[in-house]
DNA sequence: CGTCTTGATTCCAATGCCAA
DNA sequence: TTGGCATTGGAATCAAGACG
């Protein structure tokens, strides 16, 4: 098998489990020694375009070569560097591998293409046909051994030869751009933390240093401060040259410097000692060249000129907040940075940032779903409550930061950034959102002390993108804080004799127990339902929501599966022509492709109605991000009528409008009986509002709400969309009363900050 | 021309320290 | 306690060259 064969099939493999995988798939023994050599050494990755790991490289090809296993000689048949980051990764199996390293001199197609022959390598499963057979160019062992005693060297050449991150004409704004340009060379480093200290010598990028207890080495600068005995890996304050000034400090004052004052220069103003002449030589050049192209640059204003010089010289962030400034476009969400702001204003943010992070916990309403997030893995989840977190593994309150450090990640010190709600925004993007929204209203009151709750709390929940146009309230990152169920000012009470009291045993059944109708979702008494004659429930139903009240209840049950069992149907022509009279939008487009509507149900139809569905739940996920009932999000409960809460969403459907099978509007529809039924949510893909879809949807809502004499319609529609309720579906308010009437009766659906409406049906509706 | 392979670049998570 | 900011290192992506 080939490498690169092998790097295919282990491209998803973490580097930990390499060996392991290896004896799975191809019944090698790896190497286990060095396999844990490589977990426990985080120096043996091999870093892409840098040198360190290189040493053991070459401790594992020693090991390899003086291990009884190795072969005794190998062929190569092409002269290209080797993917060097796959020899580091098999050298876990380096027992079942063949080196090769010939002396490729010898190789007409080598001596034709001109290649690096020094470096070319070629490795081989142990099994390979092309090991086996015979070859001229069979290398010597001993040649390989000797050669391989000092790869990196070979490698830093060719990378430092290559690298663009390190050429002349930019500032060096890294330690390792600094060391690696050769303007250190020949000055002596110092590096200097509690009682260590070290003296090293930079000599290109080889790097000598002694010091009182070692020899002359060679070693790489992360080796240098591991060498001193320390422990982190940040080596930028410790490091100094000539004993005086910290490298780090170095490094950023390179990126103050005037484009015009050479990088030499400034060396030698702050360490007092001459730079490598020929190399502050070779930077001088392309800096003045890139200055003069600035200056004699004729589409460039002024501030265009020094922007580009600072996007020249700037760390990243930066540059991406002068580019994003430059464009006007909106902030990256994160980043704080502003090349223009003044210190104070900066200042300002941060602090700013600051107390939008910290309100989030009193935006959140309690019980929601928090998780804390490492490499897209969920860690640790808890819910929110009040100002802290409740941890579902130990049922403890913690801060954010606590919350964090229970999740193992205390050195983050970032846990809005890794904490996440359920609707996949984290604490962080959402208090960015926060910033951007204040910002841009500036006369937003953050906490509106008399509703409760800020106004971009409001305007997020109440977002209800049904139909007609799009919502103005989404945020810029496309996401809604969801919607949240209001719990009904009583748990209702038994239709028949009125009384709330039920028992709460979950096995036999009494005459206190208390039963919802699947359809109508009314409660009963069993004993009242006896009494009464309706029927004699001897069992509790299973499920739960399979028992309907009535004859009524069965007939509309029977009515909307009926309407689900005749699948799609096709939307005519004519209806779609007199649409696009009447909203003059797209939908005349569309005339002459397949726009069709259907009933879905996820609880009676699941298995065919699966695909739809979730297409569905995507497009109410767009509108509305979650709903919530207390911590839980309920809303795939409603659309795909699992169980669970079946007392609460038992009978919804879906219905939707689709063009070419894909679901382009939807909405919930519940019918409790001849007397109302309710729309709970709607909504329309973000591409297809305003084309007049959502109004042919429910037109056909009216059609089978006719057929099965419904009188009344309600729904709760937020802020932004009831003028289109009202105006263009004729809904009307419900006043409190109507509203408590409906609640006895049945388990109507009610979200936070919205208000109910209500349609009254005509008895002439002709049926369809 | 398609596939294989490499190096360069970019992005992002992890980490350490400082400071508010 | 937590934001800011730096570096390091891994992964993903892209462009380009080699080769059949």
């Amino acid at each position: 098998m080939s490498l690169y064969a092998l790097s295919k099939v282990l491209k998803n493999v973490s580097l930990g489990s390499l060996a392991e995988v290896m004896e799975e798939k191809f019944g090698y023994l790896a190497n286990k020694a060095v396999n844990m050599a490589w977990k426990g050494n985080p120096m043996m990755h091999y870093n892409k375009g840098k040198s360190r790991g290189q040493k053991h490289f070459s401790d594992l090809l020693h090991e390899l070569q003086t291990s009884k296993n190795f072969p005794k000689g190998a062929r190569s048949t092409r002269a290209v560097r080797p993917p060097l980051s796959l020899i580091s990764k098999v050298n876990q199996v380096s027992r079942q591998l063949v080196f090769c390293d010939v002396d490729l001199q010898q190789c007409p197609a080598h001596k034709k293409r001109g290649v690096d022959i020094k470096s070319s390598k070629e490795l081989y499963l142990k099994d390979s046909s092309k090991v086996a057979s015979a070859d001229p160019y069979e290398s010597n062992i001993g040649d390989i051994s000797q050669k391989l005693k000092t790869p990196h060297s070979l490698i830093c050449q060719n990378n430092a030869n290559s690298s663009i991150k390190y050429t002349l004409d930019r500032p060096p704004l890294t330690i390792s751009c600094l060391l690696t340009n050769g303007l250190l060379e020949r000055l002596l480093e110092h590096y200097k933390k509690d009682r260590i200290k070290l003296l090293r010598c930079i000599k290109g990028i080889g790097i000598s240093f002694g010091c009182s207890s070692h020899h002359l080495n060679e070693v790489l600068s992360l080796n240098f401060e591991k060498h001193g005995g320390a422990s982190s890996m940040k080596s930028k304050d410790y490091i100094f040259l000539n004993d005086k000034l910290a490298l780090y400090a170095l490094v950023e004052e390179f990126g103050k410097v005037p484009l015009g004052l050479l990088p030499g220069e400034l060396i030698q103003k702050m360490i007092g000692c001459q730079p490598n002449d020929i190399r502050s030589l070779a930077w001088k050049e392309p800096f003045h060249r890139k200055e003069i192209n600035l200056q004699s640059s004729t589409c460039d204003d002024g501030k265009n000129q020094s922007a580009h010089m600072l996007l020249h010289i700037r760390p990243r962030a930066e540059r991406l907040m002068l580019s994003a400034s430059e464009n006007n476009l909106p902030l990256p969400p994160g980043n704080s940075v502003e090349v223009s702001v003044s210190r104070k204003a900066k200042k300002t943010m941060k602090h700013r940032e600051l107390d939008f992070h910290q309100q989030i916990f009193e935006l959140l309403n309690d019980g929601t779903k928090l998780s804390y997030y490492s490499h897209g893995k969920e860690i640790l989840e808890g819910y929110k409550f009040g100002k802290n977190i409740l941890c579902s593994c130990c049922n403890s309150m913690l801060s954010a930061s606590k919350f964090e450090a229970h999740a193992g990640h205390e050195k983050r010190r970032k846990p809005y950034h890794s904490i996440y709600t359920s609707y996949g925004k984290s604490l962080h993007q959402i208090a960015m959102f926060l910033l951007l929204d204040d910002l841009n209203n500036k006369d937003m009151s953050m906490t509106d002390k008399a509703g409760g709750k800020s106004s971009f709390t409001l305007r997020c929940h109440n977002a209800h993108n049904a139909g007609g146009q799009s919502s103005n309230t989404c945020s810029p990152f496309g996401f809604q804080l969801g919607r949240i169920f209001q719990a009904p000012c009583n748990l209702g009470c038994c239709t028949i004799c009125r009384g709330g009291d039920a028992t709460l045993n979950f096995g036999n059944i009494c005459d206190s127990t208390m039963l919802f109708c699947g359809q109508c979702c009314r409660m009963f008494h069993v004993g009242c339902l006896r009494l009464h004659g309706i029927c004699d429930i001897k069992a509790r139903p299973s499920p739960p929501d399979t028992w309907l009240c009535g004859d009524k209840c069965i007939k509309i049950r029977a009515d909307l599966l009926n309407f689900v069992q005749d699948g799609p149907i096709s939307i005519p022509e004519s209806l779609l022509t007199s649409m696009h009279s009447s909203v003059g939008s797209a939908v005349h487009t569309h005339t002459q492709i397949d726009v069709h509507w259907q009933l879905l149900s996820g609880r009676f139809h699941g298995d065919k109605s699966k695909l739809l569905l979730q297409q569905a739940m995507k497009i109410f996920q767009e509108a509305f991000g979650a709903v919530y009932k207390g911590y839980r999000d309920v809303l795939s409960t409603m659309v795909n009528g699992e169980k669970g809460v079946a007392e609460f969403f038992g009978g919804m459907f879906c219905a939707v409008v689709a063009v070419k099978s894909k679901i382009v509007s939807v909405a919930l529809l519940r019918v409790f009986g001849n007397h109302v039924a309710e729309l709970p949510l709607a909504a329309t893909t973000n591409d297809r509002r305003g084309q007049g879809f959502f109004k042919i949807l429910f037109l056909k809502i009216e059609e089978i709400l006719s057929f099965m004499k419904v009188e009344n319609l309600i729904l709760p529609a937020d802020d932004h969309s009831l003028s289109m309720w009202v105006q263009k579906f004729g809904f009307i308010n419900l006043s409190t009363e109507e509203i408590r009437e409906y609640q006895m009766n049945h388990r109507i659906v009610m979200f936070e900050n919205t208000t109910m409406l209500q349609k009254p049906f005509l008895p002439q509706v002709k049926n369809p």
